[in-house]
DNA sequence: GAGTGGTCTAGACCACGCA
DNA sequence: GCGTGGTCTAGACCACTCT
């Protein structure tokens, strides 16, 4: 019997099966390159190693690194490109929207909102604010209000909040850009991976009517969003609401 | 240089790189094992055979089977299971309503909907299900009407259509089950193995709310459903309709 | 041509389920 | 104890990109 070379480095755990706490080596693997990207050891848009050279320094064999690496690219964590390398993925202004924005065009075209100017203030965090996004009492967000507009007309209203502890200065940004997730990234380090939405049919109110240009109670599609960073944690409250005449929210099941 | 065994036998086509048409030896076992499935000559819930006597059979390695078929448990359509084999998926009562089925109340609890007795009554299809469903001018559908009750509430209000001639005799099973995915796969051999929902926040009609005691004009969320099969073939066409008071759809980004 | 990821193979051993 | 899928390794060759 050979004496197989798992692992001889690193602080992966021993490999010895049948122990509480036992996790497949590639498991492993993949945390630790997680936990890379997440620290900012490697980052968004740098290239990784490479397969050979990460197994070299693991100790463990290429198709370990390479199975973990296709978990990460299949959450769209790294980007692996043939002949080139793989990277971290970076959201661009293109990506961002296609992930997370779902609005789309009767005729089927994906529906692109701009917004003209809104300012971050700060203040404390309402009770809400705190349950979701995991704050200590007193702790202060960074409140964005803003209307965004589709072919020059009001569609959207938004109500932002994240923890101003993790955004400092955020209000400092002016204009607020229209792709919120690229200045988290580039300015914080802040990678939105996900999101959990809840939507619910309810009437607009007055302030969703004037911004709209509708009449108060007309049916408006209410979105509240919560975005998750790399290490899964709720870092955005986003609530939406628009008219979807002429235009539909987009869900793909499988 | 030693002579590759590459796939001696099947209709798999000759693995000469640089020429065109080529695809992956495991892409090419996948959609071998798809047909067989959607072909029925692999029933839902029964064994395949093992992976050792599949690549045998083709003439490749058992990593290569193997790779296909994690890809087609990935996309739900078969279901393994360490030690006893691999599986064809199966509706069950459960997987199917969690796969297909977003509606959750507000405590997070996932909404279980009940119908009393619905009937379906064939009639010619309408311009916009021959358009979504993909049949001739004077074809026929099997046309559902439901309402649908959440803890003895009117809920939901269903208008269901799919094409009369994948569903011979519907008419005649009485009452309608409540998960009609299940009876299109137990009768029909159609599998429901996707949808595309559009979502909007219209207001009730007549009929909503006289089925949802609401008043007409309130805001509803009306999701329009087409389900796909197993060779993507839109088979059936939903519109629901149902108020979001103390409840909400759930959308998972990733 | 060198270096990267992508495909394919072969074989060892582990974990699980069942008889 | 046997058969199944799951993990891990090792090595060959292909496809793509850049120099």
């Amino acid at each position: 019997m050979q004496e197989p070379p798992y692992h001889k480095s690193m602080e992966l755990t021993e490999r010895h099966p049948n122990r509480p706490g036992f996790r497949p080596l590639y498991q492993q693997v993949r945390e630790l390159f997680l936990s890379r990207i997440s620290s900012g050891a490697w980052r968004p848009a740098e290239s990784l190693p490479s397969e050979q050279s990460l197994a070299a320094e693991l100790g463990v064999s290429q198709g370990t690194v390479r199975k973990a690496l296709d978990s990460l690219a299949a959450d769209n964590l790294v980007e692996r490109r043939q002949g080139k390398g793989t990277f971290v993925s970076q959201h661009t202004q293109e990506s961002a929207k296609f992930r997370f924005f779902k609005l789309y065009h009767s005729t089927g075209e994906h529906a692109l909102p701009m917004c003209k100017d809104a300012k971050a203030k700060r203040r404390r965090a309402t009770a809400n604010e705190r349950a979701i996004l995991n704050l200590a009492s007193r702790a202060d967000v960074f409140s964005i209000e803003r209307t965004r507009f589709i072919n020059d007309k009001p569609t959207l209203r938004e109500l932002i909040a994240v923890p101003a502890a993790l955004f400092p200065n955020l209000d400092l940004h002016q204009p607020i850009p229209n792709t919120l997730y690229t200045l988290y990234q580039s300015e914080y380090g802040v990678s939105i991976v996900g999101a959990i939405e809840k939507l619910r049919a309810v009437e607009a109110n007055k302030e969703d009517a004037r911004a709209l240009k509708k009449s108060p109670g007309a049916p408006v599609l209410e979105v509240e969003r919560i975005a998750l960073d790399l290490d899964n944690r709720p870092v955005e409250l986003r609530l939406s609401r628009f008219c979807t005449e002429g235009m539909h929210y987009l869900v793909e099941l499988k």
